[in-house]
DNA sequence: CATGAATGAGAGTTCATTCAT
DNA sequence: TATGAATGAACTCTCATTCAT
């Protein structure tokens, strides 16, 4: 059986300079640059306090007082940086996206095959999460604050992962096959592992990553009987 | 807005012998059950409202106004119903959660055999979601509108998934193996080729469920090389 | 010499039930027409309210919080019958637009002649500007705050004029000539008399509407000499 | 928005003889005159481009940000010249109001007799008007932006009227009658037909003025009647 | 003189909930 | 049961003004 839901990506880096699609986004995080290090000490202040203020409260329960409290500055100030509560969401959304990504990116980078490299994404994913599981929430709840930003993220993360498969199969390291389709499975075991082993309880991920791995590489057939082609 | 209920009725059973844990939950649905026909049709009244408006606002830019402007009825009648807002969007979530399960079950009951059902539930999942994505939206929301509910939702269907494969492994159809990890990465495959050939996308769903059924009998690797033991 | 400005007008009603040009107007006052007899006194006293505390602070330093404490009722009642700020302020313009008519309107109607009725409305006009200082203001401030109501109200007026004087100069009573001209020339007399000497100063108004009755039934020339045709 | 001046030269002198009121004004216009040509420059930046929004906006939808934006000088800097946004408002007015006596001025001086010296004050003031309809907005919000600046305008232009007719009447060119009740109606047609037909509308100039003269040389009098004394 | 970040009081507006009818 | 007016706490957002650099 299969039912809803949605969670944030597991992504994984192209360490690669490439450039990326975010690159590409129309407007740029803060409304305003700010000029002076002053300014740029501001900015930082509203992004650290908004991540803190939207991981415990969820967008509509936290409040711009509240985050210019956490930041020290008057209330005033978040307008010098932000046109609204919108935006600061918008901004540490794409922010922490990127966080996730750079986060990951290395330990697949470092593996000796694509499988490997799943396995490997997906234990610093499932360690990323239980260690900022604010970071989980808050782009979970762009699906309804900022839709774009939400498809954006999980759009490029699926996208990468399909790069990673698409060259893999090419070099004969996995079998052929719609690497779009692969790389949303596969995205959405990882999102959902660190729903249930990451966010929500803390077994061991090392047994969680081995038993997903086996079923990346071999599914569930048993080694004597291959079911489908009968059915 | 997909076809809404025409009654408040509570949802239907499980073909599953697993205790549902709904029954178990504290809350009735509503507050108050109508005691007259007149009620009966306010109260179903009201539901369908939420429906349509918690799926095309969310939660939060909904308004009580406007799910009782839509069922006709006055303000203060919704009170008489339901105690909050939050409660109103519990009983919807209850009721649609309930009603997934009820499209869904039935599909994968009739499979010949565990990988064919597992298939056949994507499937049908696909179909409801492309045809009820305020549905998605709503079920998604609980998250932050109520954790307990979502919870719920995805530990049910998390079990229902496992206890299949449990029976399927012991009658040798599939390998051994953690049931609860593989359950809820199957899951986490459904949502999210739900949210992208589902809600997003409207490709043709049995290519993608073709490839997923794929991916879930025999993995990634290729016939020759079975990478994950070298690395 | 000439110079700008703008005020609120003089108009004259016509006494005849002849479908008013105001009832094309698209929007009706109140966003919410009061169902109970409770409602229509909220109503009225909210008006009553917008009235004093719009002609003493003006429209910007005039609060909402100021009006419904004048109305003895909750902020929030003020959303039950207006959407925002300028949505009574132009009820009230509206409102207001008409006082002027039905008091102006009985004078005029009972005026022997044209002549003799202009002069009766510019009494009466300032007899009223006299009595109704905030009137004149808020309706003056309505070129800037809902320049829609301004425009009509004046529009009227003058309408309103030219007919008198169309429907005169058939009866032989006054010269033939360009009424819409004439009717906007007299309009503005009459405003910014009654800004002088109603709103300014308290002059006798009886002398000051001998003197503009002798301009507007002979004009400058002395009797003897006639300079325009020299020129 | 017109061009607004290149200098903020404080307007020029009057021909009439009359000691200018604004002479007696307590506030000089820039709270600072500048001591250096850059000086000159920046307040010279901020009148134009106050004028231009001031023009757009109204005063209180005006922004000071807005303004230094238009001039291309911080915030900061606008306060080196002006007090608060009310001093530059006011110093615009005077500024403006001279402006209209400059334009308007030399028509009228120009003129062979006094009806004439009217229409044609009426014509310059026309066309003023269609060209400067921000200026007309700016000196009409003052009425509630700063009364005495509004009153000193009108105040002075009917002065200037009056003195005119004075002399015409002891000329004998004119009737004798309260010069004062007349400059005022004769000021009061002025502005609403610079309304009606300069800022609203832009039928042809010359005809408006043409009846206007007519009214104002015989009044609507037919030759053969003459109601008023009967009435 | 110029800069631009920081300020904070104060306003308008929303809407879930109550309650008298 | 149904109604709909009334409530008021709470929130977002504005912007003239200050001041350290």
């Amino acid at each position: 059986m299969a039912e809803t839901r949605t969670s944030p990506a597991p992504s994984s880096a192209t360490a690669a300079p490439q450039p990326d699609a975010a690159a590409a986004a129309p407007a740029p995080r803060p409304s305003k640059v700010p000029k002076t290090e002053r300014g740029r000490r501001t900015l930082r202040a509203l992004l650290n306090a908004a991540a803190e203020e939207f991981g415990e409260k969820g967008f509509h329960d936290a409040a711009i007082s509240q985050i210019t409290a956490r930041a020290g500055v008057a209330t005033g100030s978040f307008y010098v940086y932000f046109d609204s509560k919108e935006a600061i969401f918008q901004a540490l959304v794409r922010d922490l996206s990127g966080q996730v990504k750079d986060f990951v990116g290395p330990s697949i980078a470092a593996a000796p095959n694509q499988l490997a490299a799943e396995s490997a994404g997906q234990l610093a994913y499932l360690n990323f999460v239980r260690q900022h599981k604010e970071i989980y929430r808050i782009i979970d709840e762009s699906e309804f604050v900022d839709p774009a930003a939400y498809r954006e993220h999980y759009t490029n993360s699926a996208a990468r992962i399909a790069a990673r498969l698409e060259a893999a199969a090419q070099r004969g390291e996995i079998s052929a096959g719609d690497s779009e389709v692969r790389a949303w499975a596969i995205m959405g075991m990882n999102v959902f592992l660190g729903l249930r082993f990451g966010v929500w309880g803390d077994e061991a991920p090392e047994a969680v990553v081995q038993e997903a791995g086996r079923l990346l590489a071999h599914g569930l057939s048993s080694p004597s009987a291959s079911g489908e082609e009968r059915a």
